[in-house]
DNA sequence: GAATAACGTTGACTAAAGTCAAGAAATTAA
DNA sequence: TTAATTTCTTGACTTTAGTCAACGTTATTC
């Protein structure tokens, strides 16, 4: 029991350091702010959260790496997002609005994950100002990351956003499949297979 | 000058408007608010702010109709946003941390507008928990979308794209130039030339 | 550890979109 | 109103990427 009790801090001292990157947290507030997370695992390719359902939860990675994909009517899926450790991911959107979410998010490897409920989100935003401008400055950022890369799928060519996204992450290629790759890239695995081979016989 | 002021009366209900259309404004609070706001006409082409340079404030646009847009090492321009009636534009990231911004912002035809300076907006933060809450939700609405539109940019045609997006924003195409809307959807000026003869010819 | 499934590669072909150049049409400015 | 400029269109060609099918290679799973 102590053990467990051990790992655990262990974990949420990552989660701490995370949001200290984008803010101040006056002494002691963090445990309380804790109590509003639940400790979840995960098995590989297990499902998280689906689609066509209210999101339960919010999620911040602490172990492991997850995919956000939608699937269009023929069957398709497109990813948009993969989250590793120390990584914030959900629909807010349809966890606040009580929406049906049209995202997928799937456990890619066994994962560990802190989640939060649409209802314990709402009070950490009452209860901790900290939290709110931590959230705000993630937002703005994510936001500017998402029109960056808007602009890089309208400018360039599959090759070179390939080799832009291995150098900005590269250990996420060495834990998941290529075709996931390709996906979020907005290539096929075929394209994507001709690509490699072209920059690595060259 | 009594006109004048009329005018502005007008002009700000617009504001006004936007604003509740996400968040409650305590009574009386909207003035004091507007005071941190700045009124300002710009000309048709006018460079509202410019890339290489630290954004002096944040829009809203009360009137007429704006591009962001970045240049590429080629020169080669790429749209990354259209600010219409209502909306609000700007580099927040860059305006808050006090960083150069990678974009430009243009006025398409005459345009009236109220902006903010960085000190300002930080300011509206502490004083008003309201206008916190409404930018956390638009926020949110533009991140989805944003994530929502990659999505399109992977599994659609440009032909596609630009059927959506007229039918989203059918007054934008009355109004912009018809290459600054094949450079939003991220295709060239003669393809879309090419997708409207197809699409008007059948 | 054999069977099964998932993944990656390759070839041949097709489709979508970009590029370059020329010229028509429309808009703006003098 | 005319001249200048910008915008749009079209043709010919190239590049990039998608599709379908086959097959080899890894991983899983029982």
């Amino acid at each position: 029991m102590s053990e467990k009790k051990e790992v655990r801090k262990y974990d949420t001292a990552l989660f701490l350091e995370e949001i200290q990157k984008r803010v101040a947290i006056p002494e002691g507030e963090f445990e309380k702010f804790l109590t509003l997370w639940e400790f979840r695992k995960f098995n590989r390719n297990e499902f998280i959260l689906q689609s066509g359902e209210v999101p339960k939860f919010s999620i911040f990675v602490l172990k492991g790496c997850l995919r956000q994909y939608i699937m269009n009517e023929k069957g398709e899926e497109s990813i948009v997002y993969f989250a590793e450790e120390r990584h914030f991911i959900g629909d807010l959107q349809s966890i606040r609005n009580k929406t049906i979410s049209i995202y997928n998010f799937q456990a890619i490897e066994e994962c560990e994950l802190l989640t939060i409920s649409a209802e314990n989100w709402e009070q950490a935003f009452i209860e901790f100002s900290w939290w709110t401008k931590a959230h705000l400055t993630g937002y703005q950022k994510w936001a500017a990351s998402l029109q960056q890369q808007m602009v890089e799928h309208h400018t360039l060519t599959g090759e070179v956003r390939y080799l832009n996204l291995l150098k900005a992450k590269p250990k996420l290629f060495q834990r998941v499949p290529q075709h996931y790759i390709a996906s979020y890239l907005g290539i096929s695995p075929e394209t994507l297979s001709r690509i490699r081979k072209k920059i690595f016989n060259s």
